[in-house]
DNA sequence: CGTACCAACTGAAACGATTCAAAGACATAT
DNA sequence: ATATGTCTTTGAATCGTTTCAGTTGGTACG
């Protein structure tokens, strides 16, 4: 039926021409209150919306800034994202997410959709090595931040959290209770998770008679949790670890369910057990769980901050902030053993 | 420097003309090998990239869908959102998100910037009344699948879960194991709770002697529902519910906290609690969490199969789809009193 | 009265892809 | 040699905006 009026059919119902109805949607001081008013009922009588793709064709950039996580369903990035998608809002832009599910080809998948798109610019929580991609990216007018990882700053943009510093926190924590024997869950290939271990290990290299097995588990999640709990939990007393440092919340929960489900193996008392991220179900798990807090919404706002910088200076100057994060103490490694 | 290469720049470079040029991109069996060996060298030479909003001014449509959901930070949906990111995938469209925040005014915002966009469609989890704007979207082409609420069937495509139904299911597993004051926690404005509530009544209005009083949340999160945990922990024993029903499980584990925090109140003993949706970090709650489970998965998958008939059909068949809950009973509600 | 200036408005030219009628090249059949 | 058909390639027209040089009409000033 009426399907869509464009700027033209305005034009011609308000009896001006083109350009003008073009400077009462972009420049209303420009025009005189009542052709104003003319063209605004008639946009309003035929129902008119802006065509954004013809807008940005002309424009030849969008409002659109496109942010790749790792993983959405995991709250530590819905909660950067949702902080950059407010910080975004402000300055009139949109944020499209994409979730690379720490998959490179699927986060290669999103940047080729992203540049097609001519985003204003990118965050990126990078799975592959993307160093070079980035590069071209910038060449092309395409300014990108790093999200949760440091960069080299002469190089590109960056906003992360110290994750060695919080590593070592972590494992300082779980030696300051007396612990001995630890373990470390996570996924090593993830560059922030090897960060967290080298923390962790220096921790463990400062304390006489400590060591630290690494876990390599499939995933961050919840299930991949449960997985290397169970494993856990077949070793039998002996072989267990006193204490576990898992690389995310996800995980630690997964953990704790698999060893809570044997009601022989007591949470901290056997076994303590620190997580990372500080999600919001920490807290209510069964039993409150330990953790190292990232500034999620700092992150976010920060992350457009720097691409916002990264734009007015035409893609040459470079800043990499670094957050640092903060140990949470709860009921899952309280209270000492010795 | 290089910018962006367009198509005639290819073609200059390759020497064929433009539409030779979008043939090998679209059509390359009209091709022959040669040709299209130069114009895809010159591509990968000259690092061309498709100008999506040129392509989507021509074709007058987007590939991309619109989805529009209360809260993003909702497990619930944000399985949702993922099952649908999946399934347009497959079908070469890509989901992009936004959050109303159960906020009118966002959502409308939102439902303008996709109608700029001129998306191929729309999945809306609507919070105010939105009859009327879809009918008129639907004049102008945008299909609207209506996502986690019943609409009527000559009007609107819906994907839907029985909430009535969840909500008798969560009350009457209340009453079997002997509960008679219950409460349920939510707020009403929001239809899904309604509907909640409502087939909550009707198992309470079966069973003598019990009734039920009704607690509105200011939100639907873990903060609000530990708000509410805090007021029922100051009425004191004699005046507070034998049962809480909780309108999702973020609000459900917020109680818990404010409950748990009281080492005097025992879940299930004192007070039995049960939640909605069923989401991962339910089961590893402090007391792990009695839930009403909703398929996510074949909500998102089936959402996007209706806007495809939708779309086939020219906005002209509607159909209505509505998936039955699941009751999933853990320790928040384990044994019987009496 | 002539000149300058200003605000308001006009309309054609981009932006970069897709589409499509038409032309060209070549082989086969008559 | 001509006609017919198939396969490939061409390039102008189009989509709906924004932009900008240029026109118009009116006011102020000397």
């Amino acid at each position: 039926m009426s399907q869509t009026a464009s700027i033209k059919d305005v034009a011609t119902h308000a009896k001006v021409a083109v350009g003008t109805v073009s400077n009462v949607l972009n420049y209303p001081d420009r025009v005189s209150q009542r052709t104003k008013e003319r063209v605004l009922n008639s946009i309003a009588e035929l129902g008119f919306v802006r065509n954004d793709a013809a807008r940005q064709l002309r424009a030849g950039q969008s409002r659109t800034i496109g942010l790749i996580v790792l993983d959405v369903g995991n709250p530590f990035f819905s909660s950067v994202a949702r902080a950059a998608e407010d910080a975004a809002a402000a300055l009139g832009s949109v944020v499209l997410v994409g979730d690379s599910g720490q998959d490179a080809s699927r986060e290669a998948h999103y940047m080729d959709l992203f540049q097609e798109q001519r985003v204003q610019g990118l965050l990126l929580s990078p799975v592959g090595d993307v160093a070079e991609r980035i590069r071209t990216l910038r060449e092309r007018g395409v300014p990108t931040v790093l999200l949760d990882q440091l960069a080299d700053e002469d190089h590109c943009s960056s906003v992360s959290v110290d994750d060695e510093g919080g590593g070592y926190l972590a494992a300082r924590h779980l030696l300051d209770i007396g612990r001995r024997r630890l373990a470390f869950v996570g996924s090593p290939t993830i560059r922030q998770v090897a960060h967290r271990l080298k923390g962790a290990q220096r921790a463990v290299g400062e304390v006489e008679g400590a060591d630290m097995e690494v876990l390599d588990s499939a995933g961050q999640t919840v299930l991949a949790g449960r997985q290397v709990g169970n494993a856990l939990v077949e070793r039998g007393p002996a072989g267990r670890p006193d204490a576990v440092f898992c690389s995310n919340d996800l995980l630690a929960l997964g953990v704790m369910q698999s060893l809570a489900m044997l009601r022989t193996i007591r949470i901290p008392e056997d076994v303590a057990l620190i997580g990372y991220d500080d999600i919001d179900f920490a807290i209510s798990a069964v039993v409150p769980l330990s953790s190292i807090r990232q500034p999620t919404e700092a992150l976010g706002r920060t992350a457009i901050e720097l691409l916002n910088e990264e734009q007015e200076s035409g893609g040459t100057k470079h800043r990499a902030v670094v957050f640092t994060p903060e140990l949470v103490v709860r009921e899952s490694t309280a209270g000492s053993r010795s």
